[in-house]
DNA sequence: ACCCAGGGTCATA
DNA sequence: TATGACCATGGG
């Protein structure tokens, strides 16, 4: 299939958009609230989340300094909803000390986005994702977040390669789309809700609006 | 009972 | 470099 009668990924978010409407991501009431939030979701399903930080929230434990000064299980203890609670805890431990230790949210947000990127990475228990969903929502950069549901959504219809990285998928769509934190910020959410509501494991979903906008854009150029 | 979720690390081949 | 085991809760 010829580049020029693909669906366009510009064209994909606007049906993802007018199907689903905004979704005001990321939830959270500030950047640090984000990040933690992009840790504790890691391979879990948001609503458990929501009550690992309303547990932290309940005990005023929502701060760098209040999570590096409670003992280990009772961090474990308070995350428990969210699941892998010992291997979070010592995620958050380390992410909070990386936090401090760099000196705090002013001087974070001065640094540019590629060291900012690099040292998240270099964090023990912050991958690629994790740190990208901190550079977009919390730091908002224009960093195109990259999650399973995007692989399988695009690879599915032909949008993207299949085998790509996440560097090369990730770099694939901000090329594309342009530098723009709003737009990656509601796309990549899109994807999410579109991921859970009609996608979801099937292997197939010639229905969905991405499938009708791709069979309708071959037929125009054919 | 089974499958999956808004992943990442580590050991092994 | 590329799989596989492991982590663990809660909802469908």
């Amino acid at each position: 299939m010829s580049r020029s009668r693909r669906l366009t990924l510009r064209k994909a978010y606007e049906q993802l958009l007018a199907a689903h409407g905004p979704r005001d991501w990321w939830p959270g009431d500030s950047p640090f609230e984000i990040m933690v939030g992009a840790i504790l979701t890691q391979n879990t399903a948001w609503t458990n989340v929501e009550k690992a930080i309303a547990a932290l929230k309940a005990r005023n434990r929502l701060a760098p300094q209040a999570i590096l000064a409670a003992r280990r299980d009772h961090l474990a203890h308070w995350i428990r909803p969210s699941g892998y609670f010992n291997i979070k805890a010592e995620r958050l431990r380390q992410f909070c000390r990386w936090y401090l230790d760099q000196g705090g949210w002013d001087v974070l947000c001065a640094r540019d986005t590629e060291r900012l990127r690099q040292e998240l990475l270099a964090v023990k228990g912050i991958g690629p994702e994790t740190a990208d969903d901190m550079l977009l929502y919390a730091f908002e950069r224009p960093v195109f977040v990259i999650d399973a549901y995007t692989r399988r959504i695009f690879s599915r219809l032909g949008l993207v390669e299949d085998g790509l990285g996440y560097e090369e998928l990730r770099t694939r769509f901000e090329q594309e789309l342009g530098s723009n934190v709003a737009l990656f910020n509601e796309y990549h959410a899109l994807i999410v809700q579109h991921g859970k509501d009609v996608c979801r494991m099937r292997p197939r979903c010639s229905e969905c609006v991405l499938a009708r906008a791709c069979a309708w854009q071959a037929q125009q150029s054919g």
